[in-house]
DNA sequence: ACCTGAACACCGTTCAAGT
DNA sequence: ACCTGAACACCGTTCAAGT
């Protein structure tokens, strides 16, 4: 890349940084690069797509997740150890309105930008599950998967004012049902 | 209201119906009017805000859900009727898409044309709770909000389309949350 | 009383023209 | 190679002008 490309990209990461937490992931990208000052050409030339340039802005946050987790697998009990992830999570969202759904969406889509992280925090979150499943103090019932969803689900939640100021009891709630060793199907469907 | 009047408001909710279905709640009100054979003013004339156009055509719903509230208190046990009131909601927001993130935010909006619909749901769970919890059955250190809280986490979750196949595992995982009868703080905050 | 649609201020996205 | 900004097709919302 070129050096005045290249300052132009890190000026547009920092500026959709500050625009993003602003205004959440649905930022307008006309404001971005008018407030970083290039063409709106520029910006796309840089980050194709929306989801492009959050993956170019969350990429650290998620590679944190990862040696994180790889941290508590060893450093924490299996519990604390997931309980711990959860919060991270809950914590890292809450500081890009509208991410959860965004990650959710990119999930499912292989074609995404933000495809590649999310596959990287849900293994992340499997192996923990995986520990504590193996020590009986997880649902068995569960896979990475459903646990990527309630983790998700837990984040929705405490980002939505409404429920914010009970985020903390709620967290807990569901904290605990992951937590308690239950064999499936407490309730006919 | 004069007649031709008359006319176009129901035809226009018969409309916003379909799009909204088609669409989700974000669905273009250009669109409506258009396919509606309306003026843009008029729709905005019978129906000032977005959601006052999705209380026209939600209230029915939301009146269903007090009746059958009402029903269940007295037709099933504490935990089915409690179960039955969270299927209903999480059914009823499917056809609807993001009108979840809507109820959370006209719940806390006492100037939102939907927020007394919500309040009217939130009472009728708080009854349904309240019941659960007279009888041993249901978290005691849980209100009306929270419930209102985890079932919107609940109906969101089985919106996304990543979760969606989980849908019914989920709901049974955070359903049992809640008829759990448990003391407050399993993991200190 | 009610309806219409132009007008305004925004979007996202693309691409010809410039350096 | 890279940048710019006009152009296009959309929005939500308002309001003067019509019936």
């Amino acid at each position: 890349m070129r050096a005045d490309a290249m300052k132009n990209y890190e000026h547009i990461l920092a500026v959709a940084n500050v625009v993003i937490t602003e205004h959440g992931v649905d930022a307008s990208l006309r404001e971005i690069a008018r407030r970083a000052g290039v063409g709106l050409g520029t910006l796309y030339r840089h980050f194709p797509t929306r989801e492009a340039l959050l993956e170019a802005l969350l990429r650290a946050s998620f590679d944190e997740f990862t040696t994180k987790a790889r941290m508590l697998e060893t450093a924490s009990s299996p519990e604390d150890a997931l309980v711990s992830w959860l919060r991270e999570i809950v914590e890292f969202t809450s500081n890009y309105q509208g991410v959860v759904d965004l990650m959710m969406a990119a999930k499912e889509d292989p074609e995404s930008a933000l495809h590649a992280s999310c596959m990287t925090m849900r293994t992340a979150g499997t192996q923990l599950l995986a520990r504590a499943q193996a020590e009986g103090l997880a649902r068995t019932d569960m896979d990475g998967d459903d646990l990527f969803s309630l983790a998700a689900a837990l984040a929705w939640l405490s980002n939505q004012p409404s429920s914010a100021p009970r985020a903390d009891y709620l967290f807990n709630i569901i904290a605990s049902a992951i937590l308690t060793n239950r064999a499936s199907s407490d309730f006919g469907v």
